[in-house]
DNA sequence: CTCCAGGTGATGG
DNA sequence: CCATCACATGGA
């Protein structure tokens, strides 16, 4: 099933935006593999604008096009970023086919809980540690070869992937990827469960966030109706969420293109250029690209 | 080995 | 209100 976007989209580029987890390539080139709520989507890319779904065709109108933020114009979030100058500008142009996804925020409160203090390396690894313990995905076909070759089986493609398969975590097959536990089964977990996830010091946090959820002091569902304000404070309400935390979940799981998150790349930013967000329409969006330049430039951006 | 990572809570001024 | 500091651990 091939998807038509009316702008860009670059799944290599989303992949390495930083913003979701679990997802990678699936081996073949410009195939990718994107895991949310316990689905999977597997997608072939040969560059523009136009994306070849191989797995997950059933869910793609009901999930998958809205995680893709499919309706939204980036063309016109870059116009503005380009008339407005500086390092807007700069990021907008290096940048191609980026998009801002929509996560459960479920899922999106523990992976930022995860991420503080974190490389992204690490919070895959940590996420999908956790994950083990989560509900297995649902995938149409049995592997990522019988999906990613169908109808194109030559013997070097195979040793390809017979390669990939031994690459370990990063490259998974279906039947190994599971969703990030619910909260109920969170709680269930030990000390000794979370401590070997590696979770760290961060083991409570996740402890908090699901125990608020549970006893419904926490209602991820009925946020999805509050103001920007009142979302805000009552992420903060559970432990080890701050504010970037907090501005993460906003914009990536509620799609609040007023937060912005600032992490130490886009710190540097705003040490720079003081005014970088200013008079944006959408500066949720500009900070994702911001963090993409800033992280591929180095400190010295 | 050291240094840093998509920070936060606790503490003290 | 703002400035420090400890925090667990993996990856470079």
């Amino acid at each position: 099933m091939k998807v038509h976007f009316q702008d860009e989209i670059d799944l290599q580029t989303i992949v390495d935006s930083g913003q979701c987890f679990s997802c990678g390539s699936a081996g073949a080139p410009g195939t990718f593999w994107f895991e949310s709520g316990g689905r999977l989507l597997l997608a072939r890319q040969n560059g523009g604008q136009d994306i070849e779904v191989l797995s997950g065709k059933t869910s793609w109108d009901a999930f998958w096009r809205r995680f893709f933020d499919y309706d939204r114009d980036y063309r016109t979030v870059k116009e503005q970023m380009k008339e407005k100058g500086g390092l807007c500008a700069l990021a907008a142009e290096e940048t191609c086919g980026l998009r801002v996804l929509r996560q459960d925020p479920w899922e999106t409160l523990i992976a930022f809980i995860i991420s503080q203090r974190k490389s992204i390396p690490a919070i895959r690894t940590c996420l999908a540690k956790l994950s083990a313990f989560g509900a297995p995905v649902c995938f149409e076909g049995t592997s990522f070869e019988e999906i990613t070759f169908s109808g194109a089986s030559s013997k070097g493609q195979a040793k390809v992937l017979t390669r990939v398969q031994s690459e370990g975590p990063t490259k998974p097959q279906p039947e190994d990827l599971h969703a990030l536990p619910s909260p109920k089964v969170l709680l269930s977990l030990t000390a000794d469960q979370l401590a070997s996830c590696g979770c760290g010091y961060r083991a409570s946090y996740l402890h908090d966030a699901a125990e608020k959820v549970m006893d419904g002091s926490l209602d991820l569902q009925a946020l999805k109706t509050a103001d920007d304000e009142a979302l805000q404070s009552a992420l903060m309400q559970v432990k080890g969420v701050g504010v970037k935390v907090a501005d993460c979940v906003r914009l990536f799981a509620y799609g609040r293109t007023s937060a912005v998150p600032a992490d130490v790349w886009i710190k540097r930013v705003q040490k720079k250029e003081p005014s970088v967000f200013d008079g944006l329409s959408d500066p949720g969006i500009a900070q994702q690209y911001l963090f993409c330049y800033a992280r591929r430039h180095g400190k010295e951006i």
